[in-house]
RNA sequence: GCCCUCGUAGCUCAGUGGAUAGAGCAUUGGUUUCCUAAACCAUGUGUCGCAGGUUCGAUUCCUGCCGAGGGCACCA
């Protein structure tokens, strides 16, 4: 389902020059291989970046791979392949050195030409710097949030919701035509219970003498009106809905006309509400899909005739099942309940083949963990209706465990005991949020103590970033003050400084880090890459002055200040976050 | 019982089969006549849960075990 890139296709867009620094090693090794004898069918070399800085710029370790291949020792193969790219010999302007190290790494330093090079290319690109085109041609609908119109949006809604985006962002970035898609169901269980709620508050808001009956035990103990549901949703929300009701539309409601007077009116509340709290967190939608629709269209029936055809499907105990143990389930699983009412297993296929149909490339779900045990069956389904189910990608990520007073807190919509997003962004920002969600990996656990992120949100790393901008715009600000203006050509070889090359190398990898980040579906490795970005450059900003310097190197350092703050600006705005320009 | 995820520093977590496994927080000490101190510098931490296997090389891949969380409805 996942389609991991190779390491090759990374660090190919690491550098997106008109021809890749490692394509261009590639050809050398190969043509060093050939001289040796010649490298077995379909051999690419590997290409990594050292963490440790004495041993070059890149690194490669084709002797090593190639130990078997020519029964010598890895160091002796690398000292040979040494020999002939250094006879070739290797364009001066691109590599300095090739040195052979370790067990038999080959490690190649870049020419101050390339990092000259380099930092022209970041400042030509601007605004665009860390696009690249993996994606070019190609749709990709990611479907997030698709939360039902049931209450507010809450910490674990945030999660998915910031998740989604920001993975819609990054696919973006990564060329592809993107629709970012909210699927709901209005028609449920769900619905009526909450309709039925709304009905109750309303009834006893027209006449507080109705009676009362008590629901729940100990701490979920709750006095209601005596048609509140069993299982309703208790939010003051839906008070609210009830009050508003009463304002606008009179006493007499109950026995109107429209049986689902009260339903629709908490839809349409809650959905602006839903809405509302997106907008906050700088999502916007591009579509809205009703899950009735499917129905509507006689969609669902028709995909279970076709199942049936292919005898995947048959009738038992009065109900509709899918034979889930074809594809190695241990049971077969219900479709359509003797009810005559579809599970949500059904609608789910067709919406998928729906999406397909389309004529998306790629649809990435985004998941709680909650659903990881259900979508193989989806994914079995539109497989044997016909689609190529590989382009379904799902992202599941783990549940939220919002810490308040030392205490995890119950979350439960119905029983209004969760915190809403709303309450989140009120308590430490809209920034913090999304880079709260954003910085942790999807797959693990997320904790979230409240109280810490109050008390911690001025040493939150987003801040850091943030502030490393607003830093660079200041300076950016006070050189133009002083007639400094950002050169055309940077005489790279006045950046003789260590932090002001580390931090041209760093930049240089926005484009695979989003690009990386967005076929991974994992926007944190983005956030920690601007972590680094905001290091490096703050390093140089220790070291390096740049106003009151001679000219041309105030120049030169001007330029490369200014292609730090265009990754961190691009970078920051691909997570959703702003850049401030002044903190 | 079966399935999924996780297990790395005191805490929260990064880590792409590679060389000496890293950040932040916390601790302790220092730095400001200087473009933003929301900063910087210094300080010392590891049985990468355990045991096998694959490999020139494993924290990374595979198997088993242990531990934590989640999921296994004619709910969504």
């Amino acid at each position: 389902m996942r389609t991991p890139c190779g390491k090759f296709g990374v660090y190919t867009a690491r550098f997106p020059n008109s021809r890749s620094m490692q394509a261009y090693l590639t050809d050398c090794i190969l043509t060093a291989l050939d001289a040796m004898g010649g490298a077995p069918e379909g051999f690419t070399p590997e290409f990594e970046q050292p963490a440790n800085p004495e041993h070059g710029d890149l690194s490669c370790n084709a002797a090593m791979q190639l130990a078997r291949h020519f029964r010598k020792a890895p160091r002796q193969i690398a000292d040979e392949l040494a020999g002939h790219l250094r006879s070739q010999p290797l364009d001066a302007s691109r590599i300095a050195a090739v040195e052979v190290a370790g067990p038999g790494f080959l490690n190649f330093r870049f020419a101050d030409a390339h990092l000259a090079d380099s930092l022209a290319t970041i400042l030509a690109a601007g605004d665009g710097w860390g696009r690249t085109t993996s994606g070019a041609g190609q749709r990709a609908m990611v479907e997030f949030v698709s939360a039902n119109p049931t209450g507010p949006l809450t910490v674990g809604h945030g999660r998915n919701a910031v998740l989604g985006d920001t993975i819609a962002t990054l696919l973006d970035w990564a060329g592809y035509d993107v629709t970012r898609e909210y699927y709901f169901n209005d028609a449920g269980r769900q619905m009526r219970v909450l309709g039925e709620s709304v009905r109750a508050r309303y009834l006893s808001l027209v006449d507080p003498d109705l009676p009362t009956k008590t629901i729940g035990e100990g701490e979920d103990e709750l006095i209601v009106p005596e048609s509140f549901p069993e299982e309703g949703y208790r939010g003051d929300y839906i008070l609210d809905i009830a009050r508003q009701l009463l304002d606008e539309k009179g006493p007499d409601l109950d026995g109107a006309p429209d049986p689902d007077v009260f339903k629709r009116a908490a839809e349409t509340a809650i959905f602006a509400d839903i809405e509302q709290t997106l907008k906050r967190l700088n999502i916007r939608m591009d579509s809205f899909f009703n899950e009735r629709s499917l129905y509507e269209s006689n969609r669902i029936w028709d995909i279970l005739d076709q199942l049936r055809a292919k005898d995947l499907v048959y009738d038992k105990d009065g109900a509709v099942w899918f034979r889930t143990t074809a594809f190695g389930k241990e049971a077969d699983t219900v479709l359509v309940k003797s009810t005559g009412e579809p599970t949500y297993r059904l609608p789910d296929i067709g919406y998928h083949a729906d999406k397909l149909d389309r004529g998306f490339d790629l649809c990435v779900d985004v998941f709680g963990a909650d659903h990881i045990a259900t979508f193989p069956d989806v994914l079995d389904g539109i497989r044997s209706l016909g689609y190529d189910a590989d382009k379904v990608d799902v992202v599941i990520y783990q549940f939220v465990t919002l810490i308040r007073g030392g205490q995890p807190v119950k979350m439960s919509t119905r029983k209004a005991t969760y915190v809403t997003l709303d309450e989140l962004m009120d308590e430490v920002g809209e920034d913090v949020t999304r880079y709260f969600f954003l910085m942790r990996s999807p797959n693990t656990h997320l904790e979230f103590d409240l109280d810490l992120a109050k008390e911690a949100s001025e040493k939150n790393p987003v801040f850091y970033l943030q502030y490393a901008h607003a830093r660079i715009c200041s300076i950016l600000r006070k050189a133009q003050e002083t007639g400094l203006s950002v050169p055309a050509v940077v005489d790279l070889s006045l950046l003789a400084h260590p932090s002001e090359q580390a931090l041209i190398k760093v930049m240089m990898d926005l484009p695979g880090s989003i690009a990386g980040a967005a076929q991974f579906r994992e926007p944190h490795r983005l956030a920690n890459y601007l972590r680094d970005v905001a290091v490096a450059f703050t390093q140089f900003y220790g070291n390096c002055r740049i106003i009151g310097e001679a000219p041309t190197l105030a120049a030169a350092r001007l330029a490369l200040a200014s292609a730090a703050r265009l990754v961190l600006r691009n970078g920051l705005s691909v997570l959703g976050l702003s850049a401030p320009e002044r903190m």
